[in-house]
DNA sequence: ATCTATATTGATAGTCATTCTCATTTGAGA
DNA sequence: TCTCAAATGAGAATGACTATCAATATAGAT
């Protein structure tokens, strides 16, 4: 139950938060920006608010239950924490992103930061590139 | 000269591209903000517009002159191009930005490009972590 | 089940980075 | 030097996101 993620994760349950939690479970589409998420809401005849959306997702953020990343292309997407860590490769002509783990890039990571006196505590790989699917190859011929 | 490379990249030479390229040339902080740029030029007594920095890096940047990123940090920061490409760590407490290169990231991220049937195009990659150099500890001890 | 104190919400105004508009100026070739 | 499209600067406009604040809803005590 949704409700126990949110308790689990130190927060109320309200209302707003459930619907916004539901909505990114149960999507086909696992990347979505605030504003996404507030149409996809609002057409479905949910009441809720801009700002609600905003601050939910900082807290889920905060508590871990999702995360952000800042592709090259615009807005601030979001995307539901589950199963491991991974990246991202986003073509750049459909828009579509698949995501990846490479085991050794991770480790290369991990000793370069730490050969440059750094303590790594995070990283953003995004790859950019065409993807040529057929909706792809449709979308601009 | 710096009027050479705007010809050489298809710009006419004007003379708020030139203050910018010779600041950017100058600068000991290799990675700007359209606002610092704009800043350092109007306290440096030049008289230039925000608009034409922007319009500017803009044309640098599909020149192949500069290079642009988004740091999770806030804003977009620009990069005289010169030497070999790189990627960045980034201290999230004092905000220094280091370079570095390495074979085996990049060649892994062709890799799984090609195995993901994309044709990579560019890729963005930054390392975020503590520096804890003197300055930075100085900062927030 | 009801009450209370406090956190949360929604509407809207505000902020910040970036882009657009347009009248004026400037650079490059005739 | 002249001409004219391209570029500039000032300020308005946009878009994403955040702050404000009165109204409302939640969690725990009663």
């Amino acid at each position: 139950m949704d409700s126990e993620e949110l308790r689990n994760a130190g927060l109320k349950v309200t209302t707003p938060r459930l619907k916004i939690l539901t909505l990114l479970e149960n999507s086909v589409e696992r990347h979505m920006t605030a504003e996404t998420i507030y149409r996809l809401l609002t057409e479905g005849g949910e009441v809720i608010g801009l700002a609600t959306v905003y601050r939910a997702l900082a807290q889920f953020e905060a508590a871990g239950l999702i995360t952000r990343h800042h592709f090259d292309s615009g807005q601030t997407v979001y995307e539901l924490e589950r199963g491991p860590h991974h990246d991202h490769i986003v073509c750049i002509r459909c828009g579509r992103v698949e995501e990846f783990y490479d085991k050794v890039i991770e480790e290369r990571q991990r000793e370069i930061a730490a050969s440059l006196g750094f303590v790594l505590s995070d990283h953003a790989l995004t790859l950019y590139g065409e993807c040529n699917s057929p909706e792809c190859l449709a979308r601009k011929g």
